[in-house]
DNA sequence: TAACATAGAATGAGCGTTCGATCTAGAATA
DNA sequence: TATTCTAGATCGAACGCTCATTCTATGTTA
Protein backbone atom coordinates (compact mmCIF):
# COMPACT_ATOMS: atom_id res chain seq x y z
CA UNK A 1 0.00 0.00 0.00
CA UNK A 2 1.43 3.41 -0.72
CA UNK A 3 0.84 6.31 1.04
CA UNK A 4 -1.23 8.99 -0.92
CA UNK A 5 0.72 12.29 -0.89
CA UNK A 6 -1.58 15.07 0.15
CA UNK A 7 -2.90 13.27 3.44
CA UNK A 8 -6.72 13.38 2.69
CA UNK A 9 -7.54 13.84 6.26
CA UNK A 10 -10.66 12.10 6.97
CA UNK A 11 -12.27 12.48 10.17
CA UNK A 12 -11.52 8.76 9.70
CA UNK A 13 -7.93 8.30 8.88
CA UNK A 14 -5.48 6.46 9.32
CA UNK A 15 -3.20 7.67 12.30
CA UNK A 16 -6.70 7.85 13.87
CA UNK A 17 -6.78 4.31 13.77
CA UNK A 18 -3.37 3.54 14.67
CA UNK A 19 -3.85 5.53 17.82
CA UNK A 20 -7.58 3.22 19.04
CA UNK A 21 -5.52 0.31 18.28
CA UNK A 22 -2.38 1.90 20.21
CA UNK A 23 -5.16 2.68 23.18
CA UNK A 24 -6.55 -0.73 22.76
CA UNK A 25 -2.79 -2.45 22.92
CA UNK A 26 -2.16 -0.09 26.10
CA UNK A 27 -5.06 -1.45 27.88
CA UNK A 28 -4.42 -4.98 27.22
CA UNK A 29 -0.99 -5.00 28.56
CA UNK A 30 -2.12 -3.38 31.63
CA UNK A 31 -4.65 -6.60 31.69
CA UNK A 32 -2.71 -8.69 30.81
CA UNK A 33 -0.05 -7.70 33.24
CA UNK A 34 -2.48 -7.85 36.29
CA UNK A 35 -4.57 -11.11 35.21
CA UNK A 36 -2.68 -12.84 33.12
CA UNK A 37 -3.59 -13.79 29.01
CA UNK A 38 -6.79 -16.21 29.81
CA UNK A 39 -7.66 -13.81 33.09
CA UNK A 40 -7.99 -11.02 31.65
CA UNK A 41 -11.58 -10.81 29.24
CA UNK A 42 -12.69 -8.91 26.61
CA UNK A 43 -14.89 -6.83 29.05
CA UNK A 44 -12.14 -5.96 30.79
CA UNK A 45 -9.94 -5.06 28.37
CA UNK A 46 -12.85 -2.74 27.01
CA UNK A 47 -13.33 -0.48 30.14
CA UNK A 48 -9.66 -0.48 30.48
CA UNK A 49 -9.51 1.32 26.78
CA UNK A 50 -12.92 3.42 27.72
CA UNK A 51 -14.78 1.47 24.62
CA UNK A 52 -17.39 -1.02 24.05
CA UNK A 53 -16.51 -4.72 23.74
CA UNK A 54 -17.85 -4.87 20.37
CA UNK A 55 -15.59 -1.82 19.05
CA UNK A 56 -12.54 -3.79 19.88
CA UNK A 57 -13.31 -5.95 16.91
CA UNK A 58 -13.25 -3.54 14.73
CA UNK A 59 -9.36 -3.15 15.30
CA UNK A 60 -8.70 -7.18 16.14
CA UNK A 61 -10.11 -9.96 14.25
CA UNK A 62 -10.10 -12.01 17.78
CA UNK A 63 -8.35 -12.05 21.57
CA UNK A 64 -5.49 -13.92 20.16
CA UNK A 65 -4.81 -11.33 17.57
CA UNK A 66 -4.04 -8.71 20.47
CA UNK A 67 -2.06 -11.22 22.37
CA UNK A 68 0.06 -11.48 19.19
CA UNK A 69 0.25 -8.00 18.82
CA UNK A 70 1.73 -7.12 22.35
CA UNK A 71 4.30 -9.92 22.25
CA UNK A 72 5.38 -8.72 19.15
CA UNK A 73 5.45 -5.45 20.36
CA UNK A 74 7.01 -6.45 23.57
CA UNK A 75 9.86 -8.48 21.45
CA UNK A 76 10.02 -5.74 19.16
CA UNK A 77 11.88 -3.15 22.24
CA UNK A 78 14.03 -6.19 23.09
CA UNK A 79 15.64 -6.13 19.18
CA UNK A 80 15.90 -2.19 19.17
CA UNK A 81 17.58 -2.55 22.35
CA UNK A 82 20.03 -5.07 20.95
CA UNK A 83 20.97 -3.52 17.56
CA UNK A 84 21.55 -0.61 19.59
CA UNK A 85 24.11 -2.45 21.52
CA UNK A 86 25.30 -3.76 18.59
CA UNK A 87 25.66 -0.67 16.65
CA UNK A 88 27.06 1.43 19.83
CA UNK A 89 30.70 0.50 19.30
CA UNK A 90 32.17 -3.14 19.87
CA UNK A 91 34.38 -2.82 22.73
CA UNK A 92 34.07 -4.97 25.95
CA UNK A 93 33.57 -1.89 28.56
CA UNK A 94 30.67 -0.41 26.45
CA UNK A 95 28.85 -4.37 26.52
CA UNK A 96 29.49 -4.67 29.94
CA UNK A 97 28.32 -1.20 30.69
CA UNK A 98 25.10 -1.55 28.70
CA UNK A 99 24.81 -4.94 30.77
CA UNK A 100 23.91 -2.69 34.06
CA UNK A 101 21.17 -0.45 32.71
CA UNK A 102 19.70 -3.97 30.88
CA UNK A 103 19.72 -5.35 34.46
CA UNK A 104 17.74 -2.79 35.91
CA UNK A 105 15.41 -3.17 33.26
CA UNK A 106 14.44 -7.07 34.18
CA UNK A 107 14.27 -6.24 37.39
CA UNK A 108 11.21 -3.58 36.63
CA UNK A 109 7.98 -5.94 38.79
CA UNK A 110 5.26 -4.79 36.14
CA UNK A 111 7.77 -5.60 32.93
CA UNK A 112 9.07 -9.01 34.04
CA UNK A 113 5.29 -10.15 34.54
CA UNK A 114 4.26 -9.56 31.39
CA UNK A 115 7.78 -10.89 29.33
CA UNK A 116 7.05 -14.42 31.45
CA UNK A 117 3.82 -14.12 30.95
CA UNK A 118 4.51 -14.07 26.98
CA UNK A 119 7.06 -16.91 27.52
CA UNK A 120 4.71 -19.23 29.74
CA UNK A 121 2.53 -19.16 26.61
CA UNK A 122 5.11 -19.63 24.39
CA UNK A 123 5.78 -22.89 26.10
CA UNK A 124 2.24 -23.87 25.16
CA UNK A 125 0.43 -22.22 22.07
CA UNK A 126 2.84 -22.70 19.01
CA UNK A 127 2.19 -19.60 17.07
CA UNK A 128 2.75 -17.72 20.01
CA UNK A 129 6.16 -19.78 20.63
CA UNK A 130 6.70 -18.73 16.42
CA UNK A 131 7.04 -15.58 16.90
CA UNK A 132 9.06 -15.50 20.25
CA UNK A 133 11.45 -17.89 18.80
CA UNK A 134 12.37 -15.89 15.56
CA UNK A 135 12.70 -12.79 18.27
CA UNK A 136 14.89 -14.60 20.20
CA UNK A 137 16.88 -16.02 16.99
CA UNK A 138 17.31 -12.72 15.71
CA UNK A 139 18.99 -11.76 19.28
CA UNK A 140 21.15 -14.34 19.30
CA UNK A 141 22.15 -13.31 16.00
CA UNK A 142 23.02 -9.82 16.59
CA UNK A 143 24.72 -10.79 20.44
CA UNK A 144 27.00 -13.67 19.08
CA UNK A 145 28.46 -11.05 16.31
CA UNK A 146 29.01 -8.74 19.16
CA UNK A 147 30.83 -11.05 21.68
CA UNK A 148 32.30 -12.69 18.18
CA UNK A 149 34.04 -9.07 17.81
CA UNK A 150 35.34 -8.58 21.65
CA UNK A 151 36.71 -12.36 21.58
CA UNK A 152 38.69 -11.74 18.40
CA UNK A 153 39.65 -8.45 20.08
CA UNK A 154 41.20 -10.84 22.49
CA UNK A 155 43.00 -13.08 20.90
CA UNK A 156 40.62 -15.44 20.42
CA UNK A 157 39.41 -17.87 18.14
CA UNK A 158 35.99 -19.27 18.87
CA UNK A 159 34.04 -21.54 16.60
CA UNK A 160 30.81 -20.23 16.12
CA UNK A 161 29.15 -23.23 18.58
CA UNK A 162 31.24 -21.65 21.31
CA UNK A 163 30.16 -18.09 20.77
CA UNK A 164 26.58 -19.56 20.54
CA UNK A 165 26.75 -21.05 23.84
CA UNK A 166 28.58 -18.02 25.58
CA UNK A 167 25.08 -16.11 24.24
CA UNK A 168 23.09 -18.69 25.70
CA UNK A 169 24.91 -18.47 28.96
CA UNK A 170 24.43 -14.40 28.88
CA UNK A 171 21.03 -14.87 27.72
CA UNK A 172 20.07 -16.80 30.84
CA UNK A 173 21.62 -15.13 33.38
CA UNK A 174 19.90 -11.70 32.12
CA UNK A 175 16.44 -13.88 31.93
CA UNK A 176 16.68 -15.08 34.81
CA UNK A 177 16.50 -11.95 36.67
CA UNK A 178 13.03 -12.05 35.65
CA UNK A 179 12.09 -14.77 37.81
CA UNK A 180 14.67 -13.28 40.62
CA UNK A 181 12.64 -10.01 40.92
CA UNK A 182 9.16 -11.75 41.70
CA UNK A 183 10.61 -14.64 43.69
CA UNK A 184 12.98 -12.07 45.58
CA UNK A 185 11.58 -8.59 45.10
CA UNK A 186 13.32 -6.93 48.00
CA UNK A 187 17.16 -8.11 46.41
CA UNK A 188 19.66 -5.07 46.17
CA UNK A 189 19.45 -3.94 42.42
CA UNK A 190 22.65 -2.27 42.47
CA UNK A 191 24.60 -4.54 43.96
CA UNK A 192 23.35 -7.59 41.91
CA UNK A 193 23.97 -5.48 38.58
CA UNK A 194 28.01 -5.01 39.48
CA UNK A 195 28.14 -8.94 40.25
CA UNK A 196 26.78 -9.42 36.85
CA UNK A 197 29.28 -7.00 35.24
CA UNK A 198 31.84 -9.26 37.00
CA UNK A 199 30.01 -12.33 35.92
CA UNK A 200 29.98 -11.48 32.15
CA UNK A 201 33.37 -9.58 32.66
CA UNK A 202 34.47 -13.45 33.62
CA UNK A 203 32.18 -14.94 30.99
CA UNK A 204 34.00 -12.97 28.26
CA UNK A 205 37.55 -14.99 28.79
CA UNK A 206 36.25 -18.03 28.64
CA UNK A 207 38.49 -21.02 27.54
CA UNK A 208 37.34 -21.35 24.12
CA UNK B 1 -6.14 -37.07 65.90
CA UNK B 2 -4.20 -40.21 67.28
CA UNK B 3 -4.20 -43.62 64.82
CA UNK B 4 -5.57 -46.66 66.10
CA UNK B 5 -3.14 -49.88 66.90
CA UNK B 6 -3.97 -51.99 64.22
CA UNK B 7 -4.96 -50.24 61.57
CA UNK B 8 -8.97 -50.96 61.24
CA UNK B 9 -8.63 -51.00 57.07
CA UNK B 10 -12.45 -49.83 56.53
CA UNK B 11 -13.19 -49.42 52.79
CA UNK B 12 -12.90 -46.08 53.31
CA UNK B 13 -8.98 -45.23 54.14
CA UNK B 14 -6.45 -42.96 54.51
CA UNK B 15 -4.14 -43.98 51.82
CA UNK B 16 -6.85 -44.38 49.38
CA UNK B 17 -7.91 -41.14 49.89
CA UNK B 18 -4.06 -39.63 49.73
CA UNK B 19 -4.04 -41.98 46.40
CA UNK B 20 -7.06 -40.03 44.82
CA UNK B 21 -5.54 -36.65 46.21
CA UNK B 22 -2.36 -37.60 44.12
CA UNK B 23 -4.02 -38.70 41.07
CA UNK B 24 -6.09 -34.99 40.89
CA UNK B 25 -2.55 -33.17 41.17
CA UNK B 26 -0.94 -35.60 38.43
CA UNK B 27 -3.85 -35.19 36.01
CA UNK B 28 -3.72 -31.29 36.60
CA UNK B 29 0.03 -30.55 36.57
CA UNK B 30 -0.71 -32.29 32.86
CA UNK B 31 -3.59 -29.63 32.38
CA UNK B 32 -2.06 -26.62 33.86
CA UNK B 33 1.43 -27.46 31.76
CA UNK B 34 -0.75 -27.54 28.47
CA UNK B 35 -3.04 -24.93 28.88
CA UNK B 36 -1.83 -22.91 32.13
CA UNK B 37 -3.78 -22.77 35.34
CA UNK B 38 -6.66 -20.30 33.98
CA UNK B 39 -7.12 -22.37 30.96
CA UNK B 40 -7.33 -25.86 32.31
CA UNK B 41 -11.25 -26.22 33.63
CA UNK B 42 -12.35 -28.54 36.15
CA UNK B 43 -13.71 -30.80 33.42
CA UNK B 44 -10.68 -31.21 31.33
CA UNK B 45 -8.93 -32.04 34.80
CA UNK B 46 -11.65 -34.19 36.01
CA UNK B 47 -11.50 -36.08 32.38
CA UNK B 48 -7.95 -36.47 32.78
CA UNK B 49 -7.84 -38.02 36.21
CA UNK B 50 -10.58 -40.06 34.85
CA UNK B 51 -13.17 -39.22 37.31
CA UNK B 52 -16.60 -36.94 38.03
CA UNK B 53 -16.31 -33.18 38.40
CA UNK B 54 -17.54 -33.09 41.55
CA UNK B 55 -16.11 -35.66 43.03
CA UNK B 56 -12.84 -33.21 42.54
CA UNK B 57 -14.18 -31.37 45.08
CA UNK B 58 -14.33 -33.89 47.99
CA UNK B 59 -10.59 -33.37 48.22
CA UNK B 60 -10.00 -29.88 47.58
CA UNK B 61 -12.02 -26.75 47.92
CA UNK B 62 -11.93 -25.32 44.87
CA UNK B 63 -9.45 -24.68 42.11
CA UNK B 64 -7.33 -22.38 43.76
CA UNK B 65 -6.56 -24.96 46.07
CA UNK B 66 -5.36 -27.52 43.05
CA UNK B 67 -3.36 -24.62 41.86
CA UNK B 68 -1.76 -24.28 45.52
CA UNK B 69 -0.82 -27.86 45.80
CA UNK B 70 0.94 -28.07 42.62
CA UNK B 71 3.13 -25.01 43.52
CA UNK B 72 3.81 -26.28 46.61
CA UNK B 73 4.71 -29.86 45.11
CA UNK B 74 6.66 -28.31 42.72
CA UNK B 75 8.44 -25.87 45.38
CA UNK B 76 9.09 -28.45 47.90
CA UNK B 77 11.34 -31.10 44.81
CA UNK B 78 13.55 -27.47 45.17
CA UNK B 79 13.86 -27.70 48.49
CA UNK B 80 14.96 -31.02 48.95
CA UNK B 81 17.34 -30.47 46.02
CA UNK B 82 18.66 -27.78 47.80
CA UNK B 83 19.09 -29.48 50.88
CA UNK B 84 20.53 -32.45 49.23
CA UNK B 85 23.11 -29.82 47.94
CA UNK B 86 23.81 -28.87 51.40
CA UNK B 87 23.94 -31.94 53.25
CA UNK B 88 26.25 -33.99 50.35
CA UNK B 89 29.83 -31.75 50.96
CA UNK B 90 30.65 -28.28 51.25
CA UNK B 91 33.43 -28.71 48.79
CA UNK B 92 33.39 -26.17 45.86
CA UNK B 93 33.57 -29.47 42.94
CA UNK B 94 30.75 -31.24 44.22
CA UNK B 95 28.80 -27.97 43.59
CA UNK B 96 29.84 -27.70 40.54
CA UNK B 97 29.58 -31.26 39.42
CA UNK B 98 25.70 -31.53 40.54
CA UNK B 99 25.15 -27.71 38.99
CA UNK B 100 25.57 -29.83 35.67
CA UNK B 101 22.69 -32.09 36.67
CA UNK B 102 20.55 -28.87 37.75
CA UNK B 103 21.05 -27.52 34.28
CA UNK B 104 19.86 -30.50 32.86
CA UNK B 105 16.48 -30.33 35.10
CA UNK B 106 16.19 -26.89 34.07
CA UNK B 107 16.41 -26.96 30.71
CA UNK B 108 13.60 -29.94 30.36
CA UNK B 109 10.49 -28.58 28.40
CA UNK B 110 7.49 -30.05 30.54
CA UNK B 111 9.28 -29.05 33.59
CA UNK B 112 9.95 -25.56 32.70
CA UNK B 113 6.32 -25.03 31.33
CA UNK B 114 5.01 -25.61 34.81
CA UNK B 115 7.64 -23.34 36.68
CA UNK B 116 7.24 -20.53 34.40
CA UNK B 117 3.44 -20.47 34.79
CA UNK B 118 3.83 -20.47 38.96
CA UNK B 119 6.01 -17.61 38.51
CA UNK B 120 3.78 -15.90 36.13
CA UNK B 121 1.10 -16.21 38.70
CA UNK B 122 2.84 -15.59 41.40
CA UNK B 123 3.55 -12.20 39.74
CA UNK B 124 -0.50 -11.40 39.83
CA UNK B 125 -1.65 -13.71 42.40
CA UNK B 126 -0.43 -12.67 45.97
CA UNK B 127 -1.40 -15.98 47.84
CA UNK B 128 0.74 -17.87 45.57
CA UNK B 129 3.47 -15.18 45.72
CA UNK B 130 3.46 -15.71 49.23
CA UNK B 131 4.15 -19.68 48.75
CA UNK B 132 7.13 -19.07 46.58
CA UNK B 133 8.96 -16.58 48.07
CA UNK B 134 8.71 -18.48 51.76
CA UNK B 135 10.16 -21.30 49.47
CA UNK B 136 12.97 -19.05 47.61
CA UNK B 137 14.10 -17.24 51.12
CA UNK B 138 14.69 -21.51 52.36
CA UNK B 139 16.68 -22.38 49.44
CA UNK B 140 18.51 -18.67 49.26
CA UNK B 141 19.28 -19.74 53.41
CA UNK B 142 20.63 -22.79 52.28
CA UNK B 143 22.61 -21.80 49.13
CA UNK B 144 23.51 -18.88 51.28
CA UNK B 145 25.48 -21.19 54.13
CA UNK B 146 27.07 -23.47 50.96
CA UNK B 147 28.32 -20.56 49.28
CA UNK B 148 29.73 -19.00 52.09
CA UNK B 149 31.42 -21.93 53.25
CA UNK B 150 33.50 -22.73 49.88
CA UNK B 151 34.57 -18.52 49.75
CA UNK B 152 36.06 -19.20 53.37
CA UNK B 153 37.63 -22.42 52.56
CA UNK B 154 39.20 -20.18 50.13
CA UNK B 155 40.39 -17.88 52.24
CA UNK B 156 37.08 -14.75 51.93
CA UNK B 157 36.13 -13.16 54.02
CA UNK B 158 32.58 -12.38 52.82
CA UNK B 159 29.75 -10.53 54.34
CA UNK B 160 26.33 -11.79 54.11
CA UNK B 161 24.81 -9.36 51.81
CA UNK B 162 28.11 -9.85 49.42
CA UNK B 163 27.01 -13.80 49.58
CA UNK B 164 23.69 -13.12 49.39
CA UNK B 165 24.40 -11.38 45.81
CA UNK B 166 26.30 -14.15 44.95
CA UNK B 167 23.50 -16.50 45.66
CA UNK B 168 21.28 -14.19 43.40
CA UNK B 169 23.76 -14.32 40.62
CA UNK B 170 23.88 -18.19 40.63
CA UNK B 171 20.30 -17.86 40.64
CA UNK B 172 19.65 -16.15 38.24
CA UNK B 173 22.25 -17.68 35.94
CA UNK B 174 20.11 -21.38 36.96
CA UNK B 175 16.49 -20.04 36.41
CA UNK B 176 17.26 -18.14 33.22
CA UNK B 177 17.66 -21.89 31.63
CA UNK B 178 13.99 -22.28 32.32
CA UNK B 179 13.56 -19.21 29.34
CA UNK B 180 16.04 -20.40 27.27
CA UNK B 181 14.67 -23.78 26.87
CA UNK B 182 11.18 -22.32 25.23
CA UNK B 183 12.97 -19.30 23.63
CA UNK B 184 15.63 -21.52 21.85
CA UNK B 185 14.52 -25.39 22.52
CA UNK B 186 17.32 -26.12 20.31
CA UNK B 187 20.67 -25.33 22.41
CA UNK B 188 23.20 -27.28 23.07
CA UNK B 189 22.75 -28.64 26.82
CA UNK B 190 25.74 -30.36 27.08
CA UNK B 191 28.16 -27.36 26.35
CA UNK B 192 25.76 -24.77 27.62
CA UNK B 193 25.97 -26.78 31.03
CA UNK B 194 30.01 -27.02 30.85
CA UNK B 195 30.12 -23.17 30.40
CA UNK B 196 27.77 -22.66 33.60
CA UNK B 197 29.75 -24.75 35.32
CA UNK B 198 33.01 -21.97 34.21
CA UNK B 199 30.42 -19.34 34.77
CA UNK B 200 29.68 -20.82 38.59
CA UNK B 201 33.74 -21.48 39.26
CA UNK B 202 34.39 -17.92 38.34
CA UNK B 203 31.31 -16.67 40.66
CA UNK B 204 33.14 -18.36 43.82
CA UNK B 205 36.41 -16.73 42.71
CA UNK B 206 34.31 -13.40 42.53
CA UNK B 207 36.11 -10.00 44.90
CA UNK B 208 34.06 -10.17 48.07
C1' DT C 1 -25.66 11.06 1.70
C1' DA C 2 -21.95 7.84 2.02
C1' DA C 3 -18.90 5.72 4.86
C1' DC C 4 -16.88 4.80 8.79
C1' DA C 5 -16.91 5.00 14.29
C1' DT C 6 -18.99 3.39 18.13
C1' DA C 7 -22.19 1.49 21.35
C1' DG C 8 -24.40 -2.03 23.68
C1' DA C 9 -27.54 -5.75 23.72
C1' DA C 10 -27.86 -10.59 22.24
C1' DT C 11 -25.96 -15.35 21.65
C1' DG C 12 -24.38 -19.67 22.61
C1' DA C 13 -20.74 -22.00 24.69
C1' DG C 14 -18.17 -23.05 28.66
C1' DC C 15 -16.87 -21.91 33.21
C1' DG C 16 -16.48 -23.18 38.49
C1' DT C 17 -19.29 -24.98 41.71
C1' DT C 18 -23.30 -27.29 44.04
C1' DC C 19 -26.37 -30.89 44.98
C1' DG C 20 -29.23 -34.79 45.26
C1' DA C 21 -29.08 -39.57 43.81
C1' DT C 22 -26.70 -43.87 43.48
C1' DC C 23 -23.20 -47.11 44.42
C1' DT C 24 -20.32 -49.95 47.37
C1' DA C 25 -18.35 -52.44 50.96
C1' DG C 26 -17.58 -53.02 55.75
C1' DA C 27 -20.32 -53.22 60.30
C1' DA C 28 -24.05 -54.79 62.71
C1' DT C 29 -27.54 -57.87 63.58
C1' DA C 30 -30.02 -62.04 63.55
C1' DT D 1 -24.16 -67.32 57.31
C1' DA D 2 -27.61 -64.25 55.41
C1' DT D 3 -29.54 -59.86 55.74
C1' DT D 4 -29.88 -55.20 56.71
C1' DC D 5 -27.75 -50.90 57.88
C1' DT D 6 -24.75 -47.04 57.21
C1' DA D 7 -21.58 -43.81 55.67
C1' DG D 8 -18.27 -42.42 52.67
C1' DA D 9 -17.15 -42.58 47.44
C1' DT D 10 -18.70 -41.30 43.24
C1' DC D 11 -21.55 -39.59 39.60
C1' DG D 12 -23.61 -36.41 36.48
C1' DA D 13 -27.17 -33.11 35.88
C1' DA D 14 -28.17 -28.42 36.96
C1' DC D 15 -27.16 -23.45 38.30
C1' DG D 16 -25.80 -18.94 37.74
C1' DC D 17 -22.48 -16.53 35.67
C1' DT D 18 -18.97 -14.83 32.50
C1' DC D 19 -16.70 -15.56 28.38
C1' DA D 20 -15.51 -14.33 23.32
C1' DT D 21 -17.81 -12.95 19.60
C1' DT D 22 -21.63 -11.14 16.55
C1' DC D 23 -25.20 -8.16 15.23
C1' DT D 24 -28.03 -4.31 14.79
C1' DA D 25 -28.70 0.35 15.58
C1' DT D 26 -27.10 4.93 16.13
C1' DG D 27 -23.84 8.63 16.03
C1' DT D 28 -20.50 11.54 13.35
C1' DT D 29 -18.28 13.90 9.81
C1' DA D 30 -16.47 14.89 5.11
Amino acid sequence: MQTTEQTPQHHHDASRAAARRQQILNAAAQCFREHGFHGASIALISKTASMSPGHIYHYFENKEAIIAAIVAQDLESLLTLTAELRAACNVRAALIERAAEGVFDQLDQAGAALKLEIVAEAARNPHIAQIVREADATCRRELAITIGEIRRSTGHDDTPAAVGEMVEVLASLFEGLLLRTIRNPGLDRTRVAQRIQIAINDLLDQPG
